[in-house]
DNA sequence: GTCTATATACGGATAGAC
DNA sequence: GTCTATCCGTATATAGAC
């Protein structure tokens, strides 16, 4: 599995889940037609995340979305009833598409140091190619409302309980030598967050995802070598 | 050294630090009595850093700083000309703290495994001693005036070459294997920004921020240890 | 479905009394 | 030095034409 292949599986679960988000909100969107809704939503959210990111979501005008999208603030406001309603759509709809890949490809993996590869590879993978929208999450999640507030800290929660898991697993195994799982899971989730917080830095250096994620699992393996193997 | 023992040896009073800022911007300050300026600013700083972290700083309003702080809105503006201005009061101050205080500690050690050793646990303390300001820094430092930005990012830059040229000094002594120093650096400037970022969440595990520098030292040492020396 | 025009509220900033 | 009262721009959101 590379990049490439990884982001067209990422790119039709986008889809299929804006229509899921048109499907949950058919009382809330005014408009109707539903391949009106899923073309003019792609284009609202990609916007919001565009201008959130430079300047912040709050800061973030209804004029300016109008600006950015080419639709009137009329027409936005036949698509969501105001402006937390359209940020809790959008964070609903990429939660879901992300839990769900990551879930999926790392159950595939029964042995924890592939397990723990893949976890690594598949979040990187998710984050590369979601990178305006994990940025978001991340500066954003503090100024959200309260329910937006708790649904992000259960993910970082489950996100990093998957990595402390395949960690323990692996020290039972005897595959890793004995660490502190959960404090070693935190580090390595930072490095993840390092990945899509840094995303333009790394591209000017010409860093590419796959070779970032060779380094940071060599660093890990390093750690986790069992020292002194029995001659 | 531990974090005891560097808060005796630094100065990192609020009142000190309130003293500076008076110095530097006594012309723009209304207010000439320097006790009265001092315990206000203090006062407003701190206000601002937790409003701020708790909401963001463009959310919040002057309104929300008057209740704060227990001043009104006309005497804020004694203090400062606005709302932008008072943020670059804010940054200008702490940060040549931090990096005087980085420079200063790190200058002292001249054998490369030491020196990354001092390097690393000064930055943990500083952000440690002052978290708050480091959040904000961080969290807020796109949705503030492009100067502040640039300063930022220059900031930022500074420190990561600072790992980066221990890490190539250490190599050329062969006091560490050859690796990607630049990479590496990122990576360990990632995980020092974990401590303050995220420090909500060890305080509730109870990892102190000794414990924290221990566990990332050995993580780093471990990838940099020498493999396979001549016997 | 989409537009323009507008109601209404809230934010930063200042004037001038005390 | 600090307060109250207020100006004025801009924000969200809606009404109603097309």
């Amino acid at each position: 599995m590379n990049f490439a292949e990884f982001k067209k599986q990422v790119d039709l679960s986008k889809k299929a889940l804006c229509q899921e988000v048109f499907a949950e909100n058919r009382e809330r969107i005014r408009i109707k037609k539903e391949a009106t809704v899923v073309k003019n939503l792609e284009k609202i959210f990609s916007a919001t995340l565009k201008i959130s990111n430079k300047k912040g979501f709050q800061a973030m005008s209804m004029r300016d979305l109008s600006r950015e999208t080419g639709m009137s603030m009329g027409a936005l406001y036949a698509y969501f009833p105001g402006k937390e309603e359209l940020v809790a759509m959008l964070q609903r709809q990429r939660r879901s598409v992300t839990q769900r890949i990551f879930e999926e490809r790392i159950a595939a993996e029964p042995d924890p140091p592939k397990r723990l590869e893949s976890a690594v590879r598949t979040h990187l993978y998710l984050s590369e190619a979601m990178q305006p929208w994990f940025y978001f999450s991340f500066m954003e999640a503090k100024n959200l409302a309260a329910e937006e507030q708790e649904k992000a800290v259960l993910s970082e929660r489950y996100t990093e309980g998957v990595f402390a898991d395949i960690l323990q697993d692996g020290q039972q195994l005897g595959a890793f030598r004995k660490i502190d799982a959960r404090l070693l899971a935190s580090i390595i989730k930072s490095m993840l967050q390092d990945w899509y917080l840094k995303r333009g830095k790394y591209a000017r250096r010409n860093v590419s995802v796959d070779r970032y994620a060779e380094f940071i699992l060599g660093f890990i393996r390093a750690y986790l070598e069992v020292k002194n193997p029995d001659p």
